[in-house]
DNA sequence: TAGGCCATCTGGTCCT
DNA sequence: AGGACCAGATGGCCTA
């Protein structure tokens, strides 16, 4: 008899099974919904969003990792990226709809963030593409290194603005990302502060 | 229409 | 024993 054979058991037993595995489905339910709440949060973290499609499970959790490098590169590099770095960094590993859709929120052209063997496709286009000439020269550009010590959170908090939608529903994201450009500078300038920081 | 994504059910395993 | 967690199976929905 298979451990599932339930053929041989009284109906008692059947019952209390039934009863049993109802019990865990809804436990189960209950515990991916959590799970769904979770990533639902998660996205609201991601810089990148869109009015009338969310991302899927598997690219909120791409995404997330790829936003996360992004950060430390800038972290430890002390630089904002170009658009185009910042693309290829949260366009790592990430399907070739959501490429394309991150693409077409930073300004990029997707081409220049397919990976090389779907880059050969292109071979026309150059490697290092022109970018816009308001995205050369963004309007809030401002590299981190410049800010004086003195300099107010406020004054200090210029985020890449461009690489965000204009049709960014809300502003959740890009305050974010402007705390942990505060953050940074202010690690940046006083180290001390942050060595006794445990979340 | 095929493929991707999702919710749900289910049985197995581990832990308390 | 019962709950949490996991992975496989299944069917529905949506989109390119």
């Amino acid at each position: 008899m298979r451990p599932t054979d339930t053929s041989n058991f009284a109906p008692a037993e059947i019952s209390k099974r039934k009863i049993r595995r109802v019990k865990a489905n809804g436990r189960e339910r209950a515990r991916m919904h959590g799970l769904n709440d979770a990533l639902d949060n998660l996205r609201e973290y991601i810089p990148i969003t869109t009015q009338h499609q969310k991302l899927s499970k598997i690219e909120t959790l791409r995404l997330a990792r790829n936003y996360i490098n992004a950060l430390q590169q800038m972290l430890q590099t002390n630089e904002q990226p170009t658009p185009l770095e910042y693309a290829h960094t949260l366009a790592n590993g990430l399907s070739q709809t959501t490429t394309n859709m991150l693409a077409n929120l930073l300004q990029v052209q997707p081409r220049h963030l397919l990976p090389p063997s779907q880059f050969d496709m292109f071979s026309d286009a150059p490697l290092l593409p022109q970018h816009p000439q308001h995205l050369q020269n963004p309007p809030h550009h401002q590299n981190f290194s410049s800010g004086s010590p003195t300099s107010s959170i406020s004054n200090s908090c210029s985020p890449p603005q461009y690489y965000y939608s204009p049709n960014q529903p809300s502003a959740a994201p890009l305050q974010a990302t402007c705390e942990l450009a505060q953050y940074q500078q202010m690690y940046l300038q006083n180290p001390n502060r942050f060595s006794s920081y445990s979340p």
